[in-house]
DNA sequence: GTATCACTCGATACACTGTATCGCAGCCAG
DNA sequence: CTGGCTGCGATACAGTGTATCGAGTGATAC
């Protein structure tokens, strides 16, 4: 059964017969050659060839190309600060959330991989634990489920929210340096369809709306779902208690 | 300069050379290939083989893998249900992502083709158009980027969330049925990294967590986006007032 | 010092991918 | 019936991940 995991295999000995050769370099190689050139260029060959040897060398190392990938996730989850224990929950998970964006803008090809499948690396599994540390013990979430539930919400939207940010740069760069609104780009379709007034919103959207800047965005909707945890948690919370948030409406009671 | 997408090209006749074709058998085609094994399954050779064609014939219909890809999401956008106009936002909006969650569980190949890149089909925009009359006209969401962001973030919720679940239960059945727990699954490795205590969370999530099931996971992640954008946007808003939850901390208030 | 062995490297091979090229066939206009 | 055109799809090419296995190298045993 191929369930062994790469992390279970003792690394062959770094016998440097005409280069040396070892896990660490072979997963710093590929995510040099992801970091420039997106995951495409990560080809056995071409790591391989990088570090000078051929391409079946590699795999005394890896027994697949996705435990290369599975390594390269692992490698990056390393680089993630982890908040000191103890830290207000609040501002533990919004540093985390942090993190994992700025690593997947360092490295692009990590949202790629990020959801695709369970992370069983080390540092993949110190991350988990230190985010489940934010709010394990205590009172607001007194059983384990609690805690895996909101956990669980705040990486689902850090997730998609990154992911979609990531594709709309990449989209953005593809279809030739941002175009100041993508209204010109993507052909004369979007300006047919909107002429259509089938897609009133949309249109909006595309006319009227800001396009303020991404990590913006990304801050609102994770107060959002922070909010919403607290609300559900510490039923005694207000909005007001909270700092970042978008206008809201002219009904707001202000102070309490 | 490749900007331009499917949709702006007409499509050609179809001439029953050999088989009749269009695009609709062809991605009909491809989506039945990717349901039964994947989207490994989906290579032009095998859509044209399915249809009785050359692959090169593809290529009059279509000009690019990528393309089909496209076409195969905006054909699964399609299939979801949107709520009737006037619902009640989160009503409507929890509406959506079940239908997502729903495609996605029918179409286990959705998840990894939908953040990778921007959606212009005619399903997708009007899917997107959908969501966001939602909120648009309320009161609660006066400026059109109010309405951009929360939208997004349950969208991006909704994606992270799904794309994990589906993640999940491919591991599952891949590491060999359900193994009970995955504890024994994954090898000695887990086995020997919780033995470390380490990870003092990670173990009680995998011996004390209840594992319930997906669905309610899924409704709790979504309760608690709805909620912290009912707080910013409807301070008035107490949790009282909705449904599920889990469970509160013994401080909970009770009813109003 | 020599002979043996075990091991590991990487050349070669295989099945497969997406796609460019282009000869041949069929159909339609005259 | 002939000429031109169109579009199909066989063939080809550059890649991919990986299995196989001969050769060469290092270490070990005497």
């Amino acid at each position: 059964m191929s369930n062994e995991l790469v992390w279970d295999r003792p690394e062959p000995p770094s016998k440097p017969s005409p280069t040396p050769l070892s896990r660490d370099l072979i997963v710093e190689a590929a995510i040099r050659l992801a970091d420039g050139g997106g995951l495409d260029e990560v080809s056995l060959r071409k790591v391989a060839a990088a570090l000078n040897a051929g391409p079946m060398r590699l795999y005394g190392y890896i027994e697949t190309k996705d435990e290369l990938l599975d390594l390269m996730v692992d490698e990056v989850y390393g680089e993630i600060a982890l908040p000191e224990p103890g830290t207000e929950w609040r501002e533990a998970l919004t540093r985390i959330a942090h993190g994992i964006r700025a690593a997947a803008k360092r490295h692009p090809w990590l949202i790629d991989l990020l959801g695709g499948r369970p992370h069983r690396g080390p540092n993949s599994l110190a991350h988990i634990e230190a985010t489940l540390a934010t709010l394990d013990d205590r009172p607001e979430f007194p059983t384990i489920d609690d805690v895996l539930g909101a956990v669980g919400t705040v990486m689902a939207f850090v997730h998609g929210a990154v992911r979609n940010e990531i594709a709309e740069t990449r989209d953005e760069q593809a279809s030739g340096m941002t175009e100041e609104q993508w209204q010109a780009a993507s052909g004369p379709y979007m300006q047919r369809m909107l002429a259509t007034g089938r897609f009133p919103r949309l249109a909006r959207v595309m006319y009227e709306a800001e396009h303020t800047n991404a990590a913006a965005w990304f801050d609102t909707g994770l107060s959002y779902v922070l909010d919403g945890i607290a609300t559900r948690h510490n039923p005694a919370w207000t909005p007001a208690s909270s700092a970042s948030a978008p206008s809201a409406p002219s009904t707001a009671p202000a102070g309490p």
